[in-house]
DNA sequence: ACCTATTGATAACC
DNA sequence: TGGTTATCAATAGGT
């Protein structure tokens, strides 16, 4: 009979198992987030994407995006301050669909995917596809790769203190 | 000696026992946060402010701020499509004739698409993804194969109106 | 901050 | 998906 109760830190392989754990595990940690805001009066806010891509959220006050506010008028005011930014945090999340990099790729194939239909597509079109979503597996491989050899433990313990 | 363990769930009146256990209590949610990502592959991002008004972060992700863009989009696109049917096609009038199996892949791409970054996505969502523009080259190396052997005389630049 | 009694969370199984 | 139990983890209260 296997242990009960105890568990590795890295990634569960099994599909199943993994589906099942993030359903449990993910209720367990909304209900703290739920018990830290009432117990100790704390504003919350928590997103969650399964890696199925689905949307989980909690939040203490009336929105995630009100606690994001917060959030960004804190941090920004805090570089105001002491311009040692810790945090190369990005800008305007605020804006939609401005992107960096390798996602300039997938901002192309979501205008490209729009409306259209392949079997209405012409030669020069068909290239065109061909070519971007080429692109687009070399740099899912490219990821790929780099997501399995990075399956290390990271510390978290980046809080400054109360 | 009064019991150990159990709490009523409302707001700690005590000023020092309410920062004591806000502490612990915030150090076991980043874990468990931590650990949910790890474990289930998740994207998962939170916010904390004490009642003193300090903030506390954590995101799996590259930052708060790209897991807090990813909602966005996610929920503007939720709105957008007040089906939650993949099948939505955007108006596609033109002649749907018969396949709508090949278009949907167009819509599912352009789903998984909006608010995305590659280099933000998981070994789930690379799989999905390298699966689903695997299917769509398939696709177009048929209807290439198509264009060219019934219609030679396609021309070139042009883009298709809409 | 450290310690221990207790409650709480959850992994394996069904 | 939801329920049970054995075990481990989190933590309340005290030092």
């Amino acid at each position: 009979m296997a242990k009960r109760g105890r568990v590795q830190l890295r990634r569960i392989e099994n599909k199943t198992s993994r589906q099942v754990r993030f359903s449990k595990r993910r209720s367990g940690l909304f209900k703290k987030a739920f018990e830290l805001a009432i117990l100790c009066d704390a504003e919350v806010a928590l997103l969650v994407f399964s890696a199925g891509g689905k949307l989980f959220e909690y939040s203490s006050s009336a929105s995630v995006g009100e606690t994001y506010s917060r959030y960004k008028q804190f941090t920004s005011a805090k570089k105001d301050a002491n311009s040692k930014s810790v945090n190369k945090d990005t800008d305007n999340t605020q804006n939609n669909s401005e992107d960096s990099s390798n996602s300039n790729i997938l901002s192309d194939i979501a205008q490209w995917c729009t409306g259209r239909n392949i079997d209405q597509m012409n030669a020069t079109e068909l290239d065109k596809w061909e070519a971007l979503l080429g692109k687009a597996l070399k740099q899912i491989d490219s990821r790929k790769t780099q997501v399995s050899t990075s399956d290390k433990a990271v510390d978290l313990n980046e809080e400054p203190k109360d």
